[in-house]
DNA sequence: GCAAAAGTGTTAGGTATACACCCATGC
DNA sequence: GCATGGGTGTATACCTAACACTTTTGC
């Protein structure tokens, strides 16, 4: 693909992952250190690069996720694109941010130096306009969770009613009646009985469950 | 603001808007002709124009559609960025695409050369990857109407329940119970009886409405 | 008085909410 | 046997959906 002319190319262009997981019972976000000579030097930021002339912004996603970090998303989508001329003080660079997330497995099992998983409750103000990110970012996550089957995503593919009912109640930051909730998430034939139960807990097992549909569904709203 | 190097520039940036109105009672949109030496002469696409090095992608949206079409929206907000490496033949071009809205009185005045409203139902295959756009521009108005005030930017200041119907059974596809549907907006407490009536119909002359809240507004949606 | 669109109420079925106790397991 | 979390049902209030006729106006 040919460049277009110079004097229309002054902004380099990126993406950046807000890596959402589910950690001790609590929503989990990734950041890593940023460690360029710039003014964010020491501060945490989301994982991020530049785009290849050879890639689209999807493609770029997955490949600065992997190189960066070492993760392959379970779900990610674009979030928004952040172009404030001053939003990086070293130069012009706008970038796509995508919604990410992992199962906890693979959250519990992260180790890369420099990079952690850290409670959206605790979080350090980040570099750059990423505090502004985090936030559209945590507003579609609850967007999403109400009108799809996104929240299999922020779950091991076998899990509890109370564990989804606990991804719900953390992410919107509200509680759920135990009886109606399950009344409900049953009503709409999203997760299906796998017949298993828990293993090793110190009291009753619980059922084990599973979403009928592996990728994201939009459930039916009203107007 | 400093450029960035030169090897990470390869591609321009701009944006595009998708303006939606509506016309004869059905949605509209605003296609313009292309005109530059490509593969997409004489085809239609959305207005949109490169980013400068000054401005963000939403300034560059109003300058752009002021400048190209001499419109400013009642309602933009930004949509989705597309980055496909051959999305325009000549060279790499990102668009960020907008969803724009402006109320019906705009688009029945409207005169630029080169540039009208279209039948979404009528539109002919359009220049670039505008065909994909507005698919996404189309279900995101879809989204919003459902759980957000944004029908206002539809409609004229001063509106008929009729018409506010007419707006929503356009854009989603769906009929509605006329009785029901009033109890159910006036349920929702976004409109206002103005106290005033519709003049020069040849029938019993409607109640005219405004919306209570002259911005968007979210409604409240359940799990 | 006729054509056109405005405006209005009731009923029945389904959905949401509020609420408390027994069950299975490990130790 | 006790502590822990799992699992379940009912009654009420509310909301949704289906449905048809009268009113006001211009011509």
């Amino acid at each position: 693909m040919r460049r277009a002319p110079e004097k229309l190319r002054f902004a380099a262009m990126a993406v950046d992952a807000v890596v959402f997981s589910f950690v001790d019972g609590e929503l989990a976000v990734l950041t890593a250190g940023v460690n360029n000579e710039s003014a964010y030097h020491g501060m945490d930021a989301f994982p991020g690069g530049l785009i290849k002339e050879t890639e689209n912004t999807d493609q770029a996603l997955v490949r600065v996720l992997k190189d960066k970090v070492g993760l392959t998303p379970a779900f990610s989508e674009q979030l928004y694109t952040f172009s404030a001329v001053n939003r990086d003080k070293r130069n012009r660079v706008v970038s796509v941010a995508y919604l990410c997330l992992v199962r906890p497995d693979t959250a519990a099992s992260f180790t890369r130096a420099g990079a952690q998983f850290v409670l959206v409750s605790k979080l350090p103000k980040l570099a750059y306009d990423h505090d502004e990110m985090l936030l559209v970012a945590h507003k579609r996550l609850q967007g999403k969770l109400t009108y799809s089957t996104i929240a299999q995503f922020l779950l091991p593919h076998h899990f509890t009613l109370t564990e989804l009912q606990t991804v719900y109640e953390t992410v919107l930051g509200t509680e759920f009646d135990k009886r109606n909730f399950r009344k409900k998430i049953l009503a709409l034939d999203i997760v299906r009985d796998t017949g298993r139960l828990q293993e090793g807990v110190k009291n009753r097992p619980a059922a084990l469950y599973k979403f009928v549909d592996q990728k994201l569904t939009e459930l039916p709203l009203q107007v």
